[in-house]
DNA sequence: TATTAGGGTTCG
């Protein structure tokens, strides 16, 4: 494992370095000292894009400020790394964070006359058998009625509403979530990235997050939070005695006991002062003219026009109403035949508008979805047909209207299954 | 390196 997370707290760590290594001062690297067991320890103030050599070989530098050599006239140093290694640490690095650096090579730097850094700089990758720590601030929370404009700030909140991630009229996917927290103060963020992965996996009403860098802004007289560069987020499960196990897409995040005490003060909170009674319902419980999420599996999906877009779905409960049917032809109806006519007595066909055909057109039959506020409407006996149910999910995304895929994971799948 | 949206049910 060449990047490894490392928490350091109050100069000492709690995951310690390999004994055998040594601090090394940022004075004492120089060409034909020996550095084997030598480590250097510095703190981000540049870093440089990844980028490929001419031989293909990945490659990025970043420059780390010795904080104990500060005030010297020289206290920063160029450090190249190579090949996978600069690859992983492209992804973890960031402006301002601690690193600790071991298994170095050290070469006269070219570039010291210009840059004004180091005369050396220090060489590291895989094959050369170099480590690099990330060393894990020590993070401080806000708590929600604490919050200055123009801030970025970390936070924790249990969710009181969400919108599922949804494609914006921008280039990325959006997100809203409204946190309340025991100051009893709402925070509305809106959160958006082009990769529907590093958005927070919020399922229900009630799970906690926890949000880095999150930016604070005055927005009609309250505060709202929106993504800033660094955002990145874990989101729990908010029951009570659940196990402490966070969802994200990040690979390198810190998680210690601290923090899983927090969420489970915040849950025993959230218990009583938060009503998590969403409108969930079974296929079996549904009526009409009412809105409810339904957790469910899709069986079929297709294209009905350019506004609207069919997906069959069930969730092992059958409709006590007869369910209507949308036309579609045979041709555009994706998924396992067999299946479908299998299970023709028990899946709903829900009829998704305008934003949502984007997102349910690539959703894979058989996953497991979560789709929130779907619209239930009598529709009429005549001639053609019985009085019949129907099920729409209208375009927009009022009260979190939206499509959520759910991992096999997730409990209440198992429950599905 | 901007913009997206900024919670509060429906055209179908």
């Amino acid at each position: 494992m060449p990047v490894q997370l490392l928490r350091i707290v109050r100069g000492k760590s709690e995951t310690p370095l390999p004994s055998h290594l040594q601090k090394e001062d940022l004075r004492h690297l120089q060409e034909h000292f020996d550095h084997t067991n030598k480590y250097f320890q510095g703190i981000v103030i540049l870093t440089y894009p990844l980028t490929k050599l001419g031989d293909g070989t990945d490659f990025f530098k970043v420059v780390l400020q010795d904080l104990d050599n500060s005030c010297s006239r020289i206290n920063s140093i160029n450090i190249l790394i190579y090949g996978k290694m600069a690859e992983d640490c492209a992804k973890v690095i960031r402006h301002g964070d601690t690193f600790v650096v071991a298994g170095f090579k050290l070469a006269k730097s070219p570039t010291a006359r210009e840059d004004g850094r180091h005369g050396c700089h220090l060489e590291v990758s895989e094959e050369a058998g170099s480590a690099i720590y990330s060393v894990a601030p020590k993070y401080v929370y806000t708590p929600l009625n604490h919050l200055k404009d123009g801030t970025i700030v970390n936070l924790y909140g249990v969710v009181k509403f969400f919108k599922p991630p949804y494609v914006s009229k921008g280039t990325d996917y959006c997100s809203v979530v409204t946190l309340v927290d025991p100051s009893n103060v709402k925070l509305t963020c809106t959160l958006f990235n082009g990769n529907l992965d590093s958005l927070p996996k919020i399922y229900k009403v009630g799970d906690i997050v926890r949000f880095h860098r999150i930016k604070i802004r005055e927005y009609n007289g309250q505060m709202q939070g929106i993504t800033s560069g660094g955002f990145a987020s874990l989101t729990f499960d908010g029951t009570v005695g659940a196990p402490v196990v966070p969802r994200t897409s990040s690979k390198v995040y810190t998680f210690m006991d601290e923090e899983q005490k927090t969420i489970e003060e915040l849950r025993i909170w959230a218990a009583s002062n938060l009503s998590v009674s969403g409108p969930a319902a079974k296929l079996s419980g549904v009526q009409p003219m009412l809105f409810f999420d339904l957790t469910c599996q899709l069986v079929g999906k297709a294209k009905v026009d350019g506004s609207s877009f069919l997906l069959k779905v069930w969730d092992g409960t059958k409709c006590p109403y007869p369910t209507w049917k949308v036309p579609v032809e045979a041709k555009d109806l994706e998924g396992e035949k067999v299946l479908l006519h299998q299970l023709r007595n028990l899946t709903v066909d829900i009829l998704v508008y305008d934003n949502h055909v984007q997102l349910a057109k690539s959703l894979k039959i058989g996953s497991f979805l979560r789709i929130y506020s779907i619209h239930t409407k009598q529709g009429s006996a005549d001639s053609e047909h019985v009085s019949h149910i129907e099920f729409h999910l209208h375009g927009g995304t009022c009260y979190g209207r939206g499509i959520g895929v759910l991992p096999e994971s997730n409990l209440d799948v198992k429950e599905l299954k």
